[in-house]
Order: structure tokens, then C-alpha cells, then sequence
DNA sequence: GTGAAATGTGTAAACGTTTACACACGGATT
DNA sequence: AATCCGTGTGTAAACGTTTACACATTTCAC
């Protein structure tokens, strides 16, 4: 069919080893054997099969990198930076999208392990978190959420941090009713709620309660929804994601409640619109290519020496305070 | 190392062929033989080594998407649809992201290559549109962009008469300095310029001209900012994306033109602070979803059947009226 | 009862690499 | 002159599949 290495080796009138090894770099080659097969390389234009490689070497170069949803913004930028990575390491990405469904993703890890990846990068679901077990899996680096037993290497922001730090300015702001919209059963969702709650340590009167769901526009449009029908006296609220963000302040904007008016709505992310709707948004911006970098990186340095020490690599996110009268 | 079709041969008493045979479901095989192999495959929890395999078939069970731009929802929504009907059919997808770059998409294709693919989708750059010979590569579908002499599979929408509309709706409203913001180089901007133009028809007067720069936030700021300055009398703008949208919508927010609040403003793609500003924004939406299962859908097919006639699936855009009063 | 067809199974080759091993040559060290 | 080592190359095995081919048994038609 398509060119092999024994093309190469007709041409230039030596062994397949021999061609293998000027390929490879490695082991001792004749000058004269070595600028032979470089040009039959060139005259043929050969390039060499990553399948049988790959088959050869138990281990193809190819990384696959699960995502929970790559409609986020904030996945699409890591996505973005890990196929950077990947590429200028010699690597491709095998990706999926679990749409946060634990079985997706373990139909996705199975076929990694088929496809014989050289390692996985991983936001993992809550339900599936257990089930990492490091010993049959290739190596694996989270990202974004951590798994609370596991001993992996992680990359994630601090979420509590982040979430105090954003709820505090609008304490500061002195709201009086506040409600969080918070993701689902992740673990971040549950760093960032925590965050959230103890910014109220010793003023719990003023905090509404905390909602709930999946992290898509439309349910936090109908979370948004619910809470101003259940709660009228809310002054202000804290959006976990720039989905959800996008959801509750469509919501907001429709019911022309005087929430946005009063700059009493602050959210994770920067959805592109923070900037310049009026008054503009204060959010907490995560630092999504860093962190898909590091985790690329991470990865490619536990695939060289799957006996390193673990290492967990927590980034801030970065407060940006909007439309300060 | 792990399993192999040998252990399974060795518990179930058979030959590695009878193994073969049954995992794959044709041939002459006994009930007595089936039972016996699917119980050591189970019992072992054996799964097929997915690089033997292609090795073997010298092709994978992997389509290559390859995108100019991850961070665009457009072509996030893309990869979704793209993926979901992948892994739908048994196969994973290797995505590379080439930033309008002709020269990453060329090394891309090489790579895809070697990996062996059974199929590519891509969004070509404009740039590379000669070069994809369709005798060498594997079976190719192009998506959200066509190339002219190519005789491939395309999946695009009809963006001439999607820019015509849009634009139309401006002309109805009586703006009389019109300007237009588009992506560069894309065979998609071209159509959508020619579109937005041949709106003007009769009314050459009122078209003010057309702005191009790569399809990124920044840059749609930029080129807003630079008609405001040199065309003071603008009173209306189309935007050929979401990305360049929000960038040129940034810069009015933050000039106080009177172009947003009388309406003026419009655009491609339907960006998730469309419906919400006030006034909200007219908008073409791309069928992205679509587009992207059906350009999955029609690799699949040719993958199938590479004989098979070349078709041109032509999607319209919905054109969604907004803030009429 | 014979031959042909249908059914069932195993052996071995092939896919394109990498690499262990063997071997050959020349020069340096005994 | 024998030995050893460094250099250079080739042969062949291995990675885990699929499948062509061969062979054996059963079924069936005449």
C-alpha cells in the first residue's frame, strides 16, 4: 500500500535496521549510510506509520483528554492549550466529551486504554472518582477537579479562595439577601460553595441560600428564575460558572429585576459580555490556558518517568473588579 | 504486557482464529465454541488491542477534526455534534487546532496520515485549499468552508444568502452609513461579503464599506474602533461572527455610539449576550449542531463507501429578529 | 454410496515498526 | 600473533490482530 521503511531501505541499498536506526537517531550509522537513506527518505517522500510504531512500542503518541463539556468556554480554552502542548511534543489528542455523564466516561477511558494512549487528561465526574485506579490505567492527570482519595497529579484553581474572594465584594458591597447558583455534583462546585458559605462566617443572616444544577445557560436561567419567585427580597447573586452566569443574568435582565442594576451579580469566569454590559460585571477569572498548559505538561513529564513524586499544581483566579462607581 | 486474543484462545480451548472469529461475528463458528469464547472474554475482561487492529486493516477506527478555532463556540458546537456521531459509529477522534494557520493544518494532515485515519473532516484555510489532493489522503469532508475546483464532500451553510437577509433587515430599517466587520482570507467571509454587498443593490449609496481582519475578539474591536474613527457618520454595522461581534460591540458599549441603541447593530452567529443587551441584537444563528452531525455523518458514509457519489449538503441560517418594537 | 456443498476449526502469513543478537571489520592492547 | 573493543550492518523475532488457505467433518442430493 503506502510506503514502508522497506522502500527506503531498496533505495538505499542497505537493511530495514539500518534505515530504522538513522530514523531513530540512535546506535552507530556510517555517514555515507546515513546521508543514503536521508535522501531516499526525501526522494520517496516516506513517512513512517504512528500505527505500527505504536504497535511495536505497546504505547502509541497520542494523549486523550476527556472533557466534560467542550461547549464551556472554559474547556475549549484548555482544550486549546493542551493540543498546543501535545503537538509541539509530538503528540496528538484524542478527545471526548462526557457531557458530565460517568458512563460516557468510562466507555471513553476503556477505549483510551483499547487505542493503547501514552496518557489521559481528565476532569473526572464526581460518580466515576473512585474508580481511577492508577495501577491498570495509563498515566493520568487531572484537571480542573480533583479526586479526594487518589494519589494523581492535579491541576485545579483554588476554588474556596476564589469563591470567598468574590463573595466578599459583595458583602462589602453591603447586600443584604444573597444567593448562590452553584454546578452539580462536582468537586468543584462543592470547593466553590464552601468558599462561598464561610465569606458569610458571622454574617449568616444574609445569606439566601445556595441552588443547584447542571452547568448549562437554560438551567441557570431557571435557577434564576426560581429564586426570584421564591425569595423576592433577593438583593444580589453569585453565579459558579459563566454558563450558569449567562442563564441567571438573561433571566435577570428580562425580569428587569433591580439585581443588575445594582451591581449585585458577580460570577466564575469572564463571559465575553461581563465587560460591557452596563453596569459591567465583577468576576473571578480562571486562568484556563495556564491551566490546561500545566496539566499538558505535567502529563508529558509523567509519561517520561511514571516514577516521579505526585504533584498537585493549585492556580489563583484572578478577581477583576468591574464598574466601581 | 496486557491481554491478548492468545490468552483468551488458551482459557477457551480454542485457536486464536476461532477468538478472532467470534469477536468479530462472521465466519462458520459452533454455538459450543461462541459460548465458551465469550465466557473467557469476560472472565479475563479482555478488550481487543484497537492498534493491532489497525495495523492489521492499515486503517484506525479515528477521524481527524481538524478546526481553525477551538475557541469558537461555533466550532466548539461543532466538535460536539462531531463527536457524538464518532463515538455513536465506534470511533474516537483526534482533534487538532490550527489557529488559521495553513502551515499547522499541512502538518496536521501529514500526522493524520501517519495515525493511519479512516477519515478527516476539516475547515480548510484558505491557503491549503489547492493542495488537498483527494487521491492521497483518506476519505475528506469539508465543513463550514468549501474550496472551489476541490470535488469533496462539503457541509456548508449558504452564507450568501444568510448575509443577504441579514443585511436586508438593516436596509428595511432606514440606516443609510452602513459598514461591514469579516473575517479575512476565509472562502466563508467572501460569500458572506458578496452576500452583504449585493444587499445593496440600488442603494449602493448607503454601503460604507467592508472591514476584514482574522476572526478574533481583539480584532473586531479593533476594526470598530477604526470605523468609528474614520467613518464618523457610521450608523449601522454586520458582523460576520460572534467572535469579531462581541469584539465590535465591546468598543461601542465603551464609545457611547449611537449605533447599539438605535438598533443598528447585527451579526453572525448567535452570541449568548445577543438576547439580553438592550436593545437585543438581530442575529443570524448557524446551525452548528447540524452542521456538524451532518458532516460527521457524510465521512462516515464515504468512509463506507468511497465510490460513493460527492455531495454538497448546503444548511440554511435562521434568521431571529429581535427587538423589534 | 458417492460426490459436492456446507460447516467448523487450526496454521501461518501479513501489516510496519524496533531491537536483540550475531557477525564482520579494523585498530589498539597485550 | 592473539585478544579485545569500538564501530557498523544485517537477520529475524516480536508487538496483536485478521484472514487466506488447508483440512476435517457433517449434511445432502443424486
Amino acid at each position: 500500500m503506502s510506503l514502508s521503511i522497506k522502500d527506503v531501505a531498496l533505495r538505499a541499498g542497505c537493511s530495514i535496521a539500518t534505515v530504522s536506526r538513522v530514523l531513530a537517531g540512535k546506535g552507530y550509522i556510517s555517514d555515507e549510510a546515513r546521508q543514503k537513506v536521508e535522501e531516499a527518505v526525501k526522494e520517496l517522500g516516506y513517512r513512517p506509520n504512528r500505527v505500527a510504531r505504536s504497535l511495536r512500542a505497546q504505547k502509541s503518541r497520542v494523549i486523550g483528554l476527556v472533557l466534560s463539556d467542550i461547549r464551556n468556554p472554559f474547556f475549549s480554552e484548555i482544550s486549546r492549550a493542551v493540543e498546543a502542548v501535545a503537538f509541539r511534543h509530538g503528540y496528538t489528542v484524542l478527545m471526548c466529551n462526557t457531557d458530565e455523564d460517568p458512563k460516557r466516561e468510562v466507555q471513553f477511558l476503556k477505549l483510551m486504554e483499547e487505542e493503547k494512549v501514552a496518557g489521559i487528561l481528565l476532569s473526572p465526574t464526581r460518580a466515576n472518582a473512585k474508580t481511577l485506579d492508577p495501577s491498570v490505567l495509563p498515566p493520568l492527570v487531572l484537571f480542573d477537579r480533583k479526586v479526594a482519595g487518589a494519589n494523581l497529579d492535579t491541576v485545579v484553581i483554588d476554588n474556596e479562595e476564589a469563591a470567598l474572594k468574590l463573595t466578599r465584594t459583595l458583602l462589602a458591597g453591603n447586600y443584604q439577601k444573597i444567593a448562590g447558583i452553584f454546578g452539580a455534583k462536582s468537586f468543584t462546585a462543592s470547593a466553590r460553595i464552601k468558599g462561598f458559605q464561610s465569606a458569610f462566617e458571622g454574617a449568616e443572616n444574609r445569606l439566601l441560600g445556595v441552588y443547584q444544577a447542571p452547568a448549562f445557560e437554560e438551567e441557570g436561567a431557571r435557577l434564576m428564575a426560581e429564586i426570584l419567585k421564591k425569595e423576592p427580597g433577593v438583593d444580589a447573586v453569585v453565579c459558579s460558572s459563566a454558563l450558569l452566569a449567562t442563564g441567571a443574568y438573561r433571566t435577570l435582565r428580562q425580569s428587569a429585576s433591580r439585581i443588575v442594576a445594582e451591581r449585585g451579580f458577580i460570577c466564575f469566569d469572564d463571559p465575553s459580555w461581563a465587560s460591557f454590559v452596563d453596569p459591567p460585571v465583577t468576576v473571578i477569572r480562571q486562568p484556563a490556558a495556564a491551566m490546561g498548559e500545566a496539566a499538558a505538561d505535567l502529563l508529558m513529564k509523567r509519561i517520561e518517568d511514571p516514577a516521579r513524586p505526585v504533584s498537585e499544581i493549585v492556580l489563583q483566579g484572578e478577581l477583576i473588579v468591574r464598574g466601581v462607581r
